[in-house]
DNA sequence: CGTTGTTTTGACACTAGTCAATGGGTGTGG
DNA sequence: CCACACCCATTGACTAGTGTCAAAACAACG
C-alpha cells in the first residue's frame, strides 16, 4: 500500500539490541543502516528466496515470523527451523553465496535487507561489526546443536513440551508474554519441524491439555503450569 | 614420548587446504602458523574440555577423530557430531567464550590449538583470515541444518545408509579411500548420533551385509554397491 | 450457506525400543 | 601361552509409541 517504506533507522528500532547493531557505538549503527534496504512486506506463504538461489544480502526480520524449509526426496517439505523478529536469516549463504534452504513467510512479515558486498566492506571498517556478526554465527551454530540434541532422542510429548518452551522463551525475549503467545504455523508445520506426524503434534496438545499444563484454542496457545512443563523435558532436575 | 613435539606447519600440512589457511598467501599463512600451539596427542576417550569450561582456542584436528557430546536429562551421553582431520573444534563458543559441548576422542588424535586473543588479533589484521572464518562458520551451519534433516524424517535404514555415505564423503574429501574405512566409534555412539538404539545400528548394518550393498566386519566397513546405498537415501533419484 | 483447508479423533499396522541371552574380540594376569 | 573377564556386537521375543488411513468436526472465506 505504502508506495514508500519509510526508511528503517536502527538507532531507533526496538530490536537493535538482538540483532546486527548489538555493542556498536551510535556512530557505527549510523554507518550500518545507510546500507539497509527495505523490502515490501512478504504475505502468508510468500517466499523470501528458494534454495540455490544466489544470496545478494542477509536478511533480519523486523516483523511476523519466517519458515526454513527444503524438499525432499518425496517432494515432502520438510520444516528445518523458524525465524522471529531481530533473528538474521541467511547466515548458511556466507560460504559460498547460495542459500542452502528455502524460506517462506508464516504471516505478513517484513524484513530489512543487509547487502552482501557492503555489508563485508562495513565489516573490515568497523571491527565491533565483524565481531557481533561472529557471534551470531556461534550463537547459530548453538542453537542448531540444541535442536539436534531435540531430534535425536526424544519422545513425542517431550519434542511438544520443547516446542513450546522454545517458542516461550523467544517470545519472551522481543517482550511479548511468555505465557501465552500464538503460533504462526499449521500443525503440519510444527510436525514436520519435530519429526512427527501431525496427528501427534495433535495428540500430544490435547494431552497436554488433559492435564491442564496448557490451553489450546486453534493457534492460540496458554501456559498454565509452566513448571510441570519444564518437569517434562528435565523429569529429575530436581537432584 | 617425544618430549617437545615437532613444531606444526600449516605450509607442509597436507590438510591446509580444508583447514583454516585455505585461501591464505604464503605470507600470511607464515604468520598465522606462529600463533599455533600444538598438545600433545589425545587417547581413547580423553576429553578435549568439557561443556561450560572456558574456551581459550579453537582447535584443528591434525590426525584421528574426536566426538561432540552432551550429557541428557537421564545422565546418558548423547553424541552429537563427529571432528575429522582439517575439521576446527570450538566454532559454538565464540558467542561468549563458553563451550557448549564437551568434546573427546575417539581414539588416539592429536589437535593444533588457535589462541582466541591471537587469532583474533590476526583477523583484524589479514581480512583472507577472518573471511575463511566466516566461510568456516558459515559451512558448519549448513552441516547442522543437513543433520538437522537427517534427524527429523527418516527411517533407521535411511539414517544408516546416509551415515556412511557422509563419512565415505569426508573421507574421501581427506584423500583416503570412500569405499572403505575404519569406523572410529563403537554402534552406541552411532546409535546416539542417529537418535536410534544400539540395536537397531546392528540390525540395520547386518541388513545392508544380507542385500551385499556393504560388508562389515567388527569396525570395518567396505562399501560394494555405492549406487544401492545412494538409492536408499533418494528413492526417486531418476525422475 | 457452501466450499475449502485445518484440526481432531479413532482404528489399525508397523517400526524401532527394550529386555534378555548369546557370541566374539581383546586384554590382563597367572 | 592359556584362561578368564570384560566389553562390544548380534540376535530373538515382545512391546510401546508413532505413523498411516479414514472420517468427522471445526473454522475461515468468499
Amino acid at each position: 500500500m505504502t508506495p514508500c517504506p519509510p526508511k528503517t533507522s536502527c538507532l531507533t528500532c526496538r530490536l537493535s539490541d538482538l540483532c546486527l547493531p548489538f555493542g556498536l557505538q551510535i556512530d557505527e549503527v549510523e554507518t550500518l543502516e545507510i546500507i539497509i534496504k527495505n523490502k515490501r512486506p512478504l504475505r502468508l506463504g510468500e517466499l523470501l528466496f528458494s534454495k540455490n538461489d544466489q544470496c545478494l544480502g542477509l536478511f533480519a526480520v523486523k516483523s511476523g515470523s519466517f519458515r526454513r524449509f527444503v524438499i525432499n526426496a518425496e517432494g515432502i517439505e520438510q520444516s528445518l527451523g523458524f525465524y522471529l523478529p531481530g533473528e538474521l536469516i541467511g547466515l548458511d549463504a556466507l560460504f559460498d553465496g547460495r542459500f542452502t534452504c528455502s524460506v517462506d513467510a508464516l504471516e505478513t512479515s517484513s524484513v530489512c535487507e543487509l547487502p552482501l558486498t557492503r555489508l563485508n566492506e562495513l565489516c573490515v571498517k568497523i571491527p565491533n561489526l565483524q565481531y557481533q556478526l561472529t557471534r551470531i554465527l556461534s550463537k547459530e551454530i548453538t542453537t542448531n546443536h540444541e535442536q539436534m540434541f531435540l531430534l535425536s532422542n526424544n519422545s513425542a510429548k517431550i519434542k511438544v513440551a520443547t516446542f513450546l518452551l522454545m517458542l516461550s522463551k523467544r517470545y519472551g525475549a522481543l517482550g511479548y508474554s511468555h505465557t501465552q503467545f500464538n503460533l504462526s504455523m499449521p500443525r503440519q508445520t510444527i510436525a514436520s519441524f519435530l519429526g512427527l506426524s501431525n496427528e501427534t503434534i495433535s495428540r500430544q496438545l490435547t494431552s497436554l491439555c488433559k492435564e491442564k499444563i496448557i490451553s489450546v484454542n486453534q493457534r492460540a496457545v496458554v501456559i498454565n503450569d509452566f513448571i510441570s512443563l519444564q518437569a517434562i523435558i528435565e523429569p529429575c532436575h530436581n537432584k
